[in-house]
RNA sequence: GCCCGGGUGGUGGAAUGGUAUACACGAAGGACUUAAAAUCCUUUGACCGUAAGGUCUUGCGAGUUCGAGUCUCGCCCCGGGCACCA
């Protein structure tokens, strides 16, 4: 028998799917419209990850169920190619980044397309191309003209090895995501995008509470996702969201000042922060931050000079770290504690973070770790005064509730080359303009010096043909912003980008792009897959986006993933995959080696979904295996003759297989649902003169979302001669992926017999085979006539404990 | 420190409170072959036993239950996230 040649099949069939289109689904007609989205990739140069693969191969065999359910699925596919991660690739290799994004669209593209998946191809977007980043600059303007978008200085994140700012999501463990480099604070004017405004909302979809979803699911026209309770997200997700934006209920209380130097005492005052005011009888001190404290200098405090020289130490750039020893240094005033009039010591201390609650706190050593810390340290005393209740301590105090956010505004600019210029103009006269959106896209000039500038300039500030420019208002010269926005915007709204890209791009500026009847049928998305790493980066600004798209009114829902799952890490051979341990599994080398299919199948096979799994290359023989036995049992002569024997025994496993593989995929439990495909696959080789071409059509179906080349492969030779369909008749091919996906028979999964466990004190002591069905006295008699069960019983039956249809117990 | 996941054979991993170790890899033995690869068959948690059968076993220790990998409590270890957020 011939072996399955998957390198031609899969080229063949590949070319055969994109011709007939069969992954396009009519997105005017469509009756069923589903949605299936993957995350989109940055195409690294080294090309596709294997792990990249693992994601895809995920997505699309769940959109693959569901085609064959009979819905018109969308699974589009596009390159989030913007930004610094595909720029630092470009300067390491000393290309010019429009150059080399070219050259890596090409190698993905083709990575990807080797792999087989359901991707709508027409609609394939990337995020550099002008008639994309037009409308990323767009939407900036609706946020801008909203207020939503605003300028300000602040001690911003400076990533001194990708030489830009970055937005807190960016900075991990004190680190650039990017690169790595230790981040420093930095005193910068940059543009930031008004996410808090949103922390309510954002933390209210998550939850089951105020569900978000009972709107979308009056005003979508398609058929609402069958969530009730909130947004249908991995726990996992929802969970670091919610500590992410971070609501706490607090209470701030007012302190006045005493021994203030040439000030009148009580004239001042300082707002403590506090979540625990039933404390505050033991407060012994109170600290406010270097960056409060140097407001109060500009503001005209006359502090000693270690005070001042202390506050300016801590205003100059410094790394970002995790709680290290405690400095601070006594400012001479004195603060007085508004329960009980006593006077103690304000210090200025680094511990007291500046940007959240008040800047102050109340130092109360004898409830609060660090206020001990700090207390013994700087020898303050340590009270042991009662604690009250919470509301007693704000009213005793005058304190007012307060509600606080850990979640920051977004910083928006970077001063970078690779992405989207911000689309503003700065002029002397007239302030911020944005651009008028006909001049839209501001277009990124193709300049040689691209490389970071290492100042607080993008390189842009060096080309004066694309800065001076003339004020949109007055006419006279002005000055283009020169920053350009961070990647996270691209990717916040790339869902609707592809949607577009289906118009060609052809809507006009000036309408809204998102209110039409497309966006309208296929919005929102109805499964989202990705990684949990984005879990408060890219899956915290879409939803942002999302939510101020609904407010302006360009579209009429509200969460954009109502469905979103979390895939697993891979890694290999029980390590993390990395370019250093040069342990980075190419997918390239096994789709040749193996095929898709076969590393498709594998992928999948190795752990659950969610979990990820590990890479052993002495896994991929298990499925080759396999698929070679489909191939060779699907080609055997006999099967096509239509020959049937009525095998109930078999009957029944089909079914069972069908219910599990539907159910499976459904929870994306891929790793039991293809060993149910092998089990399967057992019974048919130990049954063969049973297998009719039904049964082996309904087995090629269950296998085609995995195995998509070779079961088309076999399902059009059942079908005729596959030379027919290399020319194409295309009133005659009928893709496997476009059949009906099989129903099971709840008839035909009834067992009529069952294996009944009978245990003496709970201990097993025999399996019998009984009709299914049978009362206790039947199946006590039966018991007892086994002869290890029956000699277990010589002694008196205390107690029966009877299962029906599952076990019986003895206690003797 | 806090919040999530995990911990099951030699390995990856299965198990609505009811036969723990499905499926696969690996290994051992056999068939085919001049030989090897490939393929096929058998065995494969540990221990005792010729066998029938028995005992033990899901990180550790308790508990609930007729019955616990699964539920509860207390620990230990691994992975991930947050972290001087008052």
């Amino acid at each position: 028998m011939k072996k399955f040649d998957h390198k031609k099949a899969e080229k063949k069939w590949q070319e055969i799917w994109q011709k007939e289109s069969i992954y396009e689904p009519d997105f005017k007609k469509a009756k069923n419209p589903f949605y299936n989205l993957m995350m989109f990739p940055y195409p690294s140069a080294e090309g596709l990850h294997v792990g990249n693969m693992y994601a895809f191969t995920g997505s699309d065999i769940y959109g693959r169920l569901k085609r064959m359910q009979g819905y018109d699925v969308f699974e589009p596919i596009g390159l989030d190619g913007f930004g610094i991660h595909s720029e630092n690739y470009a300067l390491k290799i000393r290309k010019h980044p429009a150059d080399q994004a070219k050259v890596s669209e090409k190698n993905f593209y083709r990575q990807l397309a080797a792999l087989g998946n359901g991707f709508a191809w027409n609609e394939r977007l990337e995020t550099y191309d002008p008639e994309y980043y037009k409308w990323t600059q767009w939407i900036f303007i609706q946020l801008y003209k909203k207020g939503l978008c605003y300028r300000k200085k602040a001690a911003v994140n400076w990533c001194p090895g990708c030489l830009t700012v970055l937005a807190d999501e960016q900075v991990v463990g004190g680190e650039c995501e990017r690169c790595g480099a230790k981040v420093v604070k930095k005193e910068l004017e940059q543009w930031f995008f008004k996410i808090t405004a949103y922390a309510d909302k954002l933390l209210d979809g998550l939850d089951p509470v105020r569900s978000s979803l009972a709107e979308v699911r009056r005003t979508r026209d398609k058929v609402a996702s069958e969530t009730s309770n909130g947004i249908d997200w991995s726990e996992k997700v929802k969970i670091a969201q919610r500590n992410w934006i971070g609501k706490s209920e607090d209470a701030s209380i007012r302190f006045s000042l005493v021994d203030v130097p040439g000030q009148a005492d009580k004239k001042h005052y300082v707002e403590v922060f506090t979540t625990r005011p039933d404390t505050i009888f033991g407060a012994t001190f109170v600290a406010v931050s270097p960056e409060l404290a140097k407001f109060w200098l500009d503001i005209g405090w006359q502090a000693p000079a270690d005070v001042k020289k202390y506050i300016f130490n801590h205003q100059a750039e410094k790394p970002i770290e995790a709680a290290k020893e405690k400095t601070g240094v006594f400012s001479g005033i004195s603060a007085v504690n508004p329960v009980n009039n006593q006077k103690i010591p304000v210090w200025v201390s680094d511990y007291v973070l500046a940007g959240y609650g008040t800047g102050a706190v109340m130092g109360v050593p004898a409830h609060d770790e660090r206020d001990l810390e700090f207390a013994q340290k700087f020898k303050l005393p340590v009270s042991d005064a009662p604690l009250v209740s919470v509301e007693e301590g704000i009213k005793k105090s005058g304190g007012k509730k307060t509600v606080q956010f850990r979640l920051r505004d977004w910083l928006i600019s970077r001063q970078r080359y690779w992405g989207a210029p911000i689309p503003m103009i700065h002029c002397t006269d007239c302030g911020w303009q944005p651009v008028p959106e006909k001049d839209l896209p501001v277009k990124l000039p193709h300049i040689k010096n691209f490389r970071p500038t290492g100042t607080d300039q993008s390189p842009l500030a060096s080309d004066e043909k694309f800065y001076k420019v003339k004020c949109p208002k007055c006419k006279s010269w002005a000055r283009r912003e020169t920053d350009v926005s961070d990647t996270f915007l691209d990717s916040a709204w790339y869902y609707l980008g592809y949607l577009l890209k289906f118009e060609n791009w052809k809507l006009k500026i000036g309408n809204s792009p998102f209110s039409n009847d497309i966006v309208r049928k296929w919005c929102p998305v109805d499964m989202y897959i990705g990684g949990a790493e984005h879990s408060v980066l890219h899956l915290l600004y879409v939803r942002f986006l999302a939510m101020v798209f609904k407010d302006l009114g360009l579209t009429h829902f509200e969460e954009p993933f109502p469905k979103f799952r979390a895939h697993g890490l891979l890694i290999k051979d029980g390590a993390k995959m990395s370019k250093s341990k040069g342990n980075v599994v190419n997918p390239d080398e096994y789709v040749k080696n193996y095929g898709a299919d076969a590393l498709r199948m594998y992928l999948m096979f190795i752990g659950p979904f969610d979990q990820g799994g590990d890479f052993r290359d002495s896994g991929m023989k298990g499925v080759t295996r396999f698929l070679e036995r489909v191939w060779q049992l699907s080609t055997k002569s006999q099967i096509t003759n239509h020959k049937q024997i009525p095998n109930y025994n078999l009957q029944r496993i089909l079914h069972k297989t069908i219910k599990k593989v539907t159910e499976d995929i459904e929870n994306l439990s891929y790793n039991t649902a293809i060993s149910a495909l092998m089990i399967l696959l057992n019974e048919f080789e130990t049954n063969p003169n049973f297998i009719s071409r039904k049964e082996l059509d309904i087995f090629i179906k269950l296998l085609a979302p995995f195995a998509p080349h070779m079961a088309e492969e076999i399902w059009q030779q059942i079908r005729g001669s596959t030379r027919k369909i290399t020319r194409i008749n295309a009133d005659k091919f009928k893709s496997i992926h476009l059949e009906k996906w099989p129903k099971f028979d709840p008839e035909l999964i009834k067992e009529d017999k069952v294996d009944f466990i009978v245990q003496i004190n709970a201990k097993m002591r025999a399996v019998i085979k009984l009709p299914v069905g049978l009362g206790q006295k039947e199946v006590e008699a039966a018991a007892r006539s086994d002869n290890n069960v029956a000699k277990y019983l010589t002694a008196g039956v205390k107690r029966i404990i009877f299962v029906k249809d599952k076990f019986i117990n003895f206690m003797v």
